[in-house]
DNA sequence: ATTTAATTTGACTGAATGGTCAAAAGATTT
DNA sequence: AAATCTTTTGACCATTCAGTCAAATTAAAT
């Protein structure tokens, strides 16, 4: 079971990119971290920028299960993005404490340091992209079938509205290295960008 | 006069660095594009890293000069948001002309590969959006004092909300190296964030 | 037990990296 | 015209880079 290396060289390398960059971490330096030779690495990935293909994966994949349960259609509609903006807050402070910097959404560091570098990086993340905001979209569908939010809204394009919102908010975190912003009023900015009046927020905290 | 020379680098490196990325573009490359000698650089700048926070001074500079004229007091409020949406995509219109593919924003794509690599850079980008947001944080009071948005909005933390929101789109504009989104949507999505009825939008096109 | 296939190793390559430096050339001042 | 200061030049350096490869090791299949 030689997965084993492959997986060490991928975890090792969500690490070192999403803390500095793609470009300013290399391949030795994984290599060392992970424990693993050269000649290794190049028996499982063809390329750095293929590891790092397979890192968003892998990334894409941890996402997957917890949204599965947060985006849960048995949840409130209204609680589910409750409970994704405490996911988001609790993973940014848990990869602080590890890695000692606030490091926002590792795909879209990465997607807009390889934008215009690498085109088939730039296709993968629209990809992730558009997985992601189907939790919204359909989140948005429920809110609206409970009459919480206006019958005429544009679910597809709100929910690309909240993606990119939470995405700047967690650059300026990764900027400013600082997650006081986003703990304080990501949650209340995000229902304001919804349309959710107050009477429907829940002020209890909820647990994933 | 040799700023010639200096100016020279700094906006070959804009260009390089804005649609690659700093780690992605060497002290050679951008030399050899300026034509200038690599003594030269180093003779202007003691570091290449020193050469990426005067192009944020540059890019900061030139921006100030469009957001004191598009965030005059003498504007109507509205206007005025409605005037920097039309200079962002304009100016992203131009880029994507000149440099061949969709660049998002110069300051938190540099900022956002370097927070963790370089802490000067990650304190020079804060001041940097501190002085940006203080240009919306001036118009939402005006909204307030004009009676169009509530007088509980916390101007400050909607400031910040607003930056964000515009930096989260384009990034994913420059990772799905497309406009279309921004053009239809961002101006909408902006005024719902911050709480503009509709009737206060105006629907003719305005020119900055 | 032997063949076959998958994995690991470590030394290697050539190009590119950020940065240095002394000397030449050009300006400015005296 | 001589002396001083600024700018430009191009050769140079040690290091690091992504990637290669043949040989050694280990595991699986026959």
């Amino acid at each position: 079971m030689s997965t084993d290396t492959k997986s060490k060289l991928i975890n090792t390398a969500i690490e070192l990119i999403w803390r500095d960059s793609y470009n300013a971490v290399s391949v030795d330096e994984i290599c060392k971290k992970a424990d693993v030779k050269k000649g290794s690495f190049y028996h499982y990935f063809p390329s750095k920028a293929h590891l790092a293909l397979e890192t968003m994966d892998s990334c894409m994949q941890e996402i997957k299960i917890h949204y599965d349960d947060i985006f849960s259609p048995t949840r409130d509609p209204v609680d589910r993005f409750s409970l994704m903006i405490c996911y988001v807050i609790d993973q940014q402070k848990k990869i602080l404490k590890e890695l000692g910097h606030v490091c926002g959404c590792p795909i879209a560091t990465l997607g807009s340091e390889l934008a215009a570098q690498d085109a088939t990086i730039g296709t993968k993340i629209t990809g992730i992209c558009k997985k992601k905001t189907a939790y919204y979209e359909s989140a948005l569908r429920d809110l609206v079938a409970a009459g919480i939010i206006g019958a005429d809204t544009n679910v597809a394009v709100k929910a690309d509205e909240i993606f990119a919102f939470i995405i700047g908010q967690l650059i300026m975190a990764r900027i400013n290295n600082d997650l006081g912003f986003i703990e304080h009023n990501l949650e209340r900015g995000l229902f304001d960008l919804i349309g959710i009046k107050k009477q429907n927020r829940k002020s209890e905290k909820l647990t994933v």
